[in-house]
DNA sequence: CATAATACATACTTTAGGGTAAGTACTTGT
DNA sequence: ACAAGTACTTACCCTAAAGTATGTATTATG
């Protein structure tokens, strides 16, 4: 799962923010391209994987399952998988997860009011 | 300002995760490693360049002004500087960047729950 | 005369993340 | 016999963002 370099700046540096700073926490979780859009599909309910791979039409399978897995093991999903053929695996927000639903909504609340110019005075 | 390709399939995702994801544009504007902690200091009140330097001690001074600018240029903060030698250079936030203090707000205290185990049930 | 302090700028390198393309295992339908 | 659908995996490439190192202008101060 892309092997990060242990003794880099970079990752020193993530670990100094990510101790100082609970938003750069928070960004760690929610920060990859798609995972605000997988986690807003997830929002309205449980979907299957090709459920959400033909909801979000852009991704590539592998950033899907990529940022599904991260999630997952984040505690933001929860995956569960039926032992059936063909394979029937569906993913849904776990507490955690949707605690952050409050978060995307004052997220989404500004950027609204930055596009509609309201900060312009 | 760090030239960037124009036909880049990871521009095109980008630009199609802006428009169809209020989350994302808000991580446009804040998700740099030290953006933050920056918007974090400059919530107390305005600071100046060398004091934000000495309150961030393991960013680079490149790394500070570059996302200074970014900032200023998203109009999240406000330069001002006074034409004395040597230089006189205040950042403050402005009506928007302020306005994120509620998003900040709210990823702060999902993170603390986090840490706390709030959602381990 | 040289050093310090301020607020940057700029050339170059590294790395984490994103993207491409192709393959896997298993079953059902034609 | 072969394609289609499911949910992935894996090897490789490319780029944007982060980091390193050094340089700039101006004045005051020892």
């Amino acid at each position: 799962m892309t092997a990060i370099k242990e003794s880099s700046t970079i990752q020193e540096n993530k670990q100094y923010a990510l101790e100082k700073c609970p938003v750069t926490f928070v960004m760690e979780k929610i920060g990859g391209y798609w995972k605000p859009i997988i986690l807003y599909h997830l929002s309205t309910g449980d979907k299957r994987y090709s459920e959400l791979k033909r909801a979000i039409p852009a991704v590539t399978e592998k950033m899907l399952i990529q940022h599904l897995k991260q999630l997952e093991a984040d505690g933001l999903v929860i995956r569960e998988a039926k032992p059936v053929v063909p394979p029937f695996v569906t993913y849904r927000l776990s507490n955690a997860g949707t605690g952050l639903l409050p978060v995307i909504d004052a997220m989404a609340s500004w950027a609204f009011k930055m596009k509609d110019g309201v900060y312009n005075i």
